[in-house]
DNA sequence: AAACAGCCTTGATACACATCAAGACATTCG
DNA sequence: CGAATGTCTTGATGTGTATCAAGGCTGTTT
């Protein structure tokens, strides 16, 4: 039924310069084309790796989106992450050889894998490759510090539109709108990424509708007033 | 006055375990000691770097104690972490070349300074220094994922609960006593880190010498029932 | 079309932590 | 030594968010 898909590769992937580091030559593109060599499907709902797998691979997001979280033994559970097209996820497995969270689709995903040991192989020999690599899991590391920022000094509202900001802006460098977003994911996963429960998610949202910041409809989300939200951003719940 | 220091390299320093990979040859060790060639004093109060400030090396931490802290343009100041001998301190400058947080001695510190650019180009030739740098920055972003499950899911006892037992861990590791501990911060920084104002972490500890937990004096805490801290901990606010 | 499940919204109430305030203690400096 | 300063503790009160509860919306199944 379906014609057999056509061969992607990182040298004609319309993402690369999301995952993969620029100014490769012919043979170097080629030789990452070679360790990207498989790509996997995962259904919305299902799991990329688990906490405790066995770490073997990096994967760089083709499609869709996803959700990280941790748990304790207590069962509390913990968004650490939303991930979409262009990102690369599994960097939590590096330092045991074991995942140290979940990585779950929230839609219908493709990512493509990139064994752990070949990347680190070939990143020995191609600097642009290993300055890559760095600056990814440097990256995530400022990333999270923004988080532990949020969760740590700001109040719902400054919460969630420091969110939707957030968003809206990563969806706009992939080329969709810089006002209009679907989210891929449930309130109480809103709430469990920024510390709130999903009743106070969805009462800052209703607010933010009555002072004209944005339209809601479900999970679809208009953004009317971007430097409003801004404002309540780095406001310090101050009005000078 | 102070007689000549003597040469202190990783090759014969105590800490090397810590901050450095195990199973170099004589060969690899002695290069590695050309890296880490010059050293830096931090006294009390100053700062190793300050965000903004462009990135050049990592830092290991041969004695002393760090916190790091991020600020959003209003003021708002967040700690995202406490540092001590032998670990690792700058990861996050590598992304842009630019340090996005302060590092900030809380005591008079030395730290060994390795240039980021002759480190990537070690670890190019050496695989377990390379190995090593990848394990060195996945468990940073562990530890922080760790945080924000902290600030997003558990309440100011569990919080202040797993900071101690966390302190205390890792001064054991380093050969220090696991039930006592002096704490390089003020109630301030540690509210800061966990989320919660200074009041709340000084009822708090008052509440745990109370149950009989620990001890307090000032800056001194001495466990008195580990396991009474760790049910704190993943216990969910439940007491069965 | 009806029934169901999952998700979301909204209201009433409770509670954990913040805020405000005062004083105690420790350390430094003149 | 006493004054000054930074830090910590404790009490009284306030507030933001959680909790509990009910009902509505949307999409799916039969």
């Amino acid at each position: 039924m379906t014609p057999p898909p056509i061969k992607v590769t990182c040298s004609n992937c319309n993402l690369r310069e999301l995952c993969m580091p620029t100014g490769l030559n012919e043979q170097q593109l080629h030789r990452l084309d070679e360790i990207v060599a498989t790509r996997r499907k995962i259904k919305r709902g299902s799991t990329l790796f688990r906490n405790g797998e066995t770490f073997t691979a990096l994967y760089a997001i083709r499609t869709g989106f996803f959700k990280t979280c941790v748990a304790t033994e207590d069962g509390r559970d913990q968004v650490t992450g939303f991930q979409m097209a262009g990102e690369i996820i599994g960097l939590d497995g590096i330092v045991h050889d074991h995942h140290t969270c979940d990585a779950v689709a929230l839609e219908d995903a493709e990512v493509c894998v990139m064994p752990f040991d070949r990347l680190e192989e070939l990143s020995r020999e191609v600097t642009a490759l290993q300055s890559h690599v760095h600056k990814v899991m440097s990256r995530e590391i400022v990333r999270e510090h923004g988080v532990m920022l949020l969760l740590g000094s700001m109040r719902a509202e400054e919460r969630l539109a420091a969110f939707v900001l957030n968003l809206v802006q990563r969806l706009h460098t992939r080329g969709f709108s810089s006002s209009e977003l679907v989210l891929r994911m449930t309130r109480e996963e809103i709430g469990s990424y920024l510390g709130l429960k999903l009743e106070t998610v969805s009462r800052t949202f209703s607010k933010f509708v009555e002072e004209g910041l944005v339209e809601v409809k479900q999970r679809h989300v208009r953004i009317l007033d971007t430097e409003g939200l801004k404002r309540i951003v780095n406001s310090q719940h101050e009005c000078e």
